[in-house]
DNA sequence: ACCCGACGGAACGGGTCCGTTTCAACGCTG
DNA sequence: CAGCGTTGAAACGGACCCGTTCCGTCGGGT
């Protein structure tokens, strides 16, 4: 019996109050007020907060994506990259997803809904469009596909969430040519370990002094905000 | 005359609550109830929130790295990636640093601070890397500096922040191979057009498709929570 | 025509936090 | 040893939010 514009106008509310104040700051009577709604259509629909919050975010990624179908690792990946980049291009998109993503380290909720939201949408994505390449003869069975995931996803979310430099014409293009030539390489193949001997660097000019693999020079960084824990208080 | 012990109590507590609650539900009566202080002590050296927070976390990537200085642009890429993940991998920062990159979208203040804390000291590290290995010969000069950042940072960051799995052994040197191998790539050195004639390839089993570079498959992301902007209240 | 349910508004007591003020205690400096 | 400044504690009025309750209204279904 609930009116349904006024459930669809609360989500949207619940959008624009995470894009602008973020998870931690949101507030029901927040986003009551946005929404033009009294703060019972809201309690009378979902009980908690993140009760709200989840129900919101995990219905936006339920849109399946029409995941590519090209005949190729690379017109696949620029694709993947096209859909990705419109998605985060979105200011809503681009605020929110970060700042859940944030949270999701604090609360398991969250990150086991982002997990089911977003990942099953774009790491199953990646992994069927890796599959296919496989089927192909385009890529080796033994690719890492974490490893791959990574390289996948990492440059461009990167870019558009973290970086948020402008992305000139013609990136996406560049940056799925460059990422299918990486995912082609011989690197990708072991899963693990098998590093050490005699690397098969392609084609560098100086031979590379010794890597000694733990060369961290010492004193780096002390962590963080670890040195005094609360320790030299008066009290 | 203000003791130093106390102020440092106060910016350890800052961190953890940053941690704990995230920039947008840290308050300083919780900052001074875990340093175990009172409030006064915080007000007598920061006059608001933002400027507490803007003044520990600028002196946090002060610590300057004792950057790379190997011979070749592997080593160099290894080293700054085990710096990355050394500093990444406490508990603290990988909860902190994305709960500020996402905040740094709505707060311009937070985000200059963050530029010239972490860029500048990463940025800044990548920018000399490029540089050395363009004066080896490793590098071509023309190479697109800005998506080699992306390319050297996402995957890594990527990995840490926001996948957060588990590590393998001997990622780390994997990745700096891949990735030095993909930076001397000749897709790295047109910074901008002229992907259009005859797509240069590496090594395509299959000729590859027409490459519409407008795939979009139609209807593929109905943008966020834009449905609704807010029209059918009744109100 | 009627009734039932969702609606908005207002108020409830209880909680946290803001930024400021006051005060007594303490420790350093001179 | 005297004084000055920082300290923690407590309290201030004000603001926001919680989750619940009550109430008058309005609209759709029977």
């Amino acid at each position: 019996m609930l009116r349904g514009d006024i459930t669809s106008a609360i989500r949207a509310a619940v959008m624009q109050e995470l894009a602008e104040v973020g998870y931690g700051r949101l507030s029901i009577e927040g986003v009551a007020r946005r929404a033009g709604v009294g703060k019972t259509a809201v309690y009378r629909r979902w009980n908690s907060k993140l009760a709200l919050v989840l129900d919101v975010v995990s219905d936006l990624a339920v849109r399946k994506m029409p995941l590519p179908d090209t005949g190729s690792l690379r017109d696949d990946l620029e694709i993947l990259l096209q859909i990705i980049n419109q998605v985060l291009k979105h200011r809503l998109a681009s605020q929110v997803v970060p700042d859940l993503l944030a949270e999701a380290a604090r609360n398991p909720q969250i990150a086991e809904t982002l997990q089911q939201a977003l990942r099953a949408n774009q790491r199953n994505v990646a992994d069927l469009l890796l599959g296919r390449a496989v089927a192909r003869g385009e890529l080796s069975p033994q690719i890492d596909t974490e490893a791959a995931v990574d390289l996948i996803i990492g440059p461009l979310y990167w870019r558009l969430a973290i970086s948020r430099t402008r992305i000139p014409q013609g990136y996406l293009p560049r940056l799925a040519a460059i990422t299918a030539a990486t995912l082609q390489s011989e690197l990708m193949s072991p899963p693990a370990v098998a590093p050490r001997p005699a690397a098969p660097r392609p084609a560098g000019p100086a031979p590379a002094a010794p890597r000694p693999t733990e060369p961290a020079p010492a004193a780096v960084v002390p962590p963080v905000g670890t040195p005094p824990p609360g320790a030299p208080v008066t009290a």
